[in-house]
DNA sequence: GAACATAAATTTAGACGCTAAATAAAAGGA
DNA sequence: TCCTTTTATTTAGCGTCTAAATTTATGTTC
């Protein structure tokens, strides 16, 4: 065991190194490279306020635990003089982590080094609903261990995994009473599938990951009062306020449950499934439409690529559908802006790509709705945008437990 | 000035007592003693984990700067045996803090020492509308100098004043722009009114006030996940969430101006002004009602209040209107507590003791309406319950701020 | 009332975490 | 080779805190 105290433990006492223990310092250091990379004593000293003895000191404390490495001496470029300095990074063998999507149709793993690069993608749909429980473990399973190997890492390697899942889910990770996984994800997701790893699993609302991805990296990045939209299906959300989720007692915050009783909108279905709904209804009308042709002959089963296309190549019917989603996804953001009043609502999800045909629609419509409209974006990260955020999840969970967790390859 | 430091200052060194000054020790002691009355050593060692030496040594030190007095042995009733506890606790003549609710009609002052113990209650009424801006602020300077007369106390005294105002105010304490108090409010609070007296002047929006209150001493006492709703005149909500007040980006949060789009509530309109409207409806309508009675010949003028007489009576016309008013505010409720998952809802304001009466219809109209319905509650504060969380919110200020600040009877 | 028991305060020694200043090291340039 | 620059390392020491020993103030018991 290495050396550290939190309160009233046996220290090992170095007589030459001054012992820079203290659980904030190690925190912030950490922090500081995982948001910069390689970073120079200089670095720390503006980016943390210590000295320098204090910032190095810090940096060989983690180094002897495993979390940083040390890069061999190449000069940055443009400075010239004076003795080079050392520089140090968050140690990518330390460890990777593990952010998964489990969806109704589809189960996604991430594999992330410390950095959150990621080192490996892997999805695979589940078999065809009713599928059984056996099968959707059996899936999961599959996915996580060529999420690994693709990765080339051992499951030992894994410091922790997050898992997004389109249910309820609290602030301390429960799922919600009444909400036991209990439509198709009576799996035992914690119990059955992730106990044999042995990682901590941390679960989260899929929205609300969705929420973490963007902050970090999306078109939401820094922005600290945010709405993220999961769009596709059902209409779920991920909030977050003064750069915090919200969950509300339950985890039930962002949940639009409730919009039924909201004029105009009447329900919580998404994006694809009023494009396909409306899309069939314009089928079965006979009326005149590029998406006829596009579905083809054979079938009757409008796709809501179909709708988007259509409209797209200027077909009217198309682009009428297309202006009554966008009126009613307006009506939410409406709402939305309105009682949480957020910076910026992103759209997200499958959908999100083809939502952008939508924006003209919705920010005509909003200040006609509300007198403060938020901004609102459709997210650039495609469908990887629930895994995404269970990577952030579980690097901040890794940031948080540093010192509780060991590295992969930590020294004897 | 006092010894203190924070980072390479100069420290007053002592050679007997050990110097134990350091910020979070200082803040969580005052926090326990606020919270609990006069505490002793024992009791700080359990709370915060100090050992009895720094917990004593803490409480020297704050009692050397003012903020703590020492009280004479009286023993504690219970414990018999052993060397007699010293006793601490915060000095309520250390200062005290201002709350106000400067409303569209009245405005009201509270005194309070640092334990948050009333010292003094003042209310006025402001001229009626339109009154000049220069007539509000002499009757809030009014309302200040006699609730600080009554409490015995010099304006030096204070240490902070938080005011509550009917606007969009963001967590920054600045009035949202588009909302710069401008309907009757443009009296300049912090320039034109308070500027002389030299406090730290904090604005809040009044139903995030009124939220701050109930969590602290109200039917919310020690709910993290709560709803305030301020429901006389217009409906205004506060929120707090996992023990945290929201705002937003701007401090739109919570604002209900949306409302026209939810089916069956059309307005924010409150509590009173419903039962004004519909009961001079039901007058008009000729429609036999104890209302007519209550209201009198001479005028056609029905006030709130007798439209509850009435209907506590059982003058039916007066039940059907609280009935419809039941059901608005229960749809009300049930989009809140869907999008914000709160655990408890509470309805304040000066309507809050009438408004019991539509518990029964709104309790039994939620579970129609939301799957998880929330707790819904009457607050016990009354017309004073804005104040009250400015009160909150001004000791909140000074504990964070205590060490920037001077006692009213600092030692030279 | 003297001896004991108890609970708390106080003193003492020392560990830890850090800073500031002095010193040393590793470069490039004159 | 010597100077300049930039950084690392060492040194001394201060402030904060804990743990343990000691003292103090009280009640209890014989």
């Amino acid at each position: 065991m290495l050396p550290y105290k939190v309160k009233g433990n046996d220290v090992s006492t170095s007589a030459t190194t001054p012992q820079v223990l203290r659980l904030a310092n190690l925190k912030a250091v950490l922090s500081v490279m995982r948001a910069n990379g390689a970073v120079t004593g200089t670095d720390l000293i503006e980016a943390t306020g210590l000295t320098r003895a204090t910032a190095i000191a810090v940096c060989d404390d983690l180094t002897a635990r495993g979390w940083v490495r040390e890069l061999p001496g190449e000069r940055l470029v443009g400075t010239t003089k004076g003795r080079p300095a050392r520089r140090f990074e968050f140690n990518p063998a330390a460890g990777c982590v593990l952010g998964m999507d489990v969806g109704m149709a589809t189960a996604t793993a991430l594999v992330a080094d410390l950095r959150g690069q990621t080192l490996a993608r892997v999805s695979e749909r589940f078999d065809k609903p009713p599928a059984t429980a056996a099968s959707r473990r059996a899936t999961i399973k599959r996915v996580v261990a060529s999420a690994l190997d693709e990765a080339g890492l051992a499951p030992s390697a894994v410091l922790a995994a997050a898992i997004g899942v389109s249910t309820v889910v609290d602030r301390h990770g429960n799922v919600a009473a009444g909400h036991e996984l209990s439509e198709h994800f009576d799996i035992g997701l914690q119990t059955e599938v992730f106990s044999d790893y042995g990682w901590p699993v941390l679960l989260e609302n899929d929205a609300n990951l969705a929420a973490l991805a963007e902050r970090w990296s999306g078109v939401g990045t820094g922005v600290d009062d945010l709405a993220v939209m999961l769009a596709g299906e059902r209409l779920g959300t991920g909030l977050i306020e003064s750069g915090r989720l919200l969950h509300g007692c339950n985890g039930g915050a962002g949940e639009v449950g409730t919009l039924e009783l909201v004029d105009g909108v009447g329900s919580q279905d998404g994006i694809a499934r009023l494009a396909r709904y409306w899309g069939n209804e314009a089928l079965a009308a006979d009326r005149p439409t590029l998406i006829r042709e596009l579905v083809g002959p054979g079938t009757s089963r409008v796709s809501a690529r179909f709708v988007f296309e259509a409209a797209a190549r200027g077909d009217e019917v198309a682009q009428g559908i297309l202006e009554r989603i966008g009126l009613r996804m307006a009506r939410v953001i409406a709402v939305l802006g309105t009682f949480f009043n957020p910076e910026l609502v992103v759209i997200g999800g499958a959908v999100a790509a083809s939502a952008s045909a939508l924006l003209p629609t919705i920010t005509r419509e909003l200040p006609r709705l509300t007198a403060t409209p938020p901004r609102v974006a459709v997210s650039e990260f495609g469908d990887a945008i629930v895994a995404a955020g269970a990577v952030r999840l579980a690097l901040d969970y890794v940031e948080e437990h540093a010192m509780e967790l060991v590295p992969a390859d930590a020294p004897a």
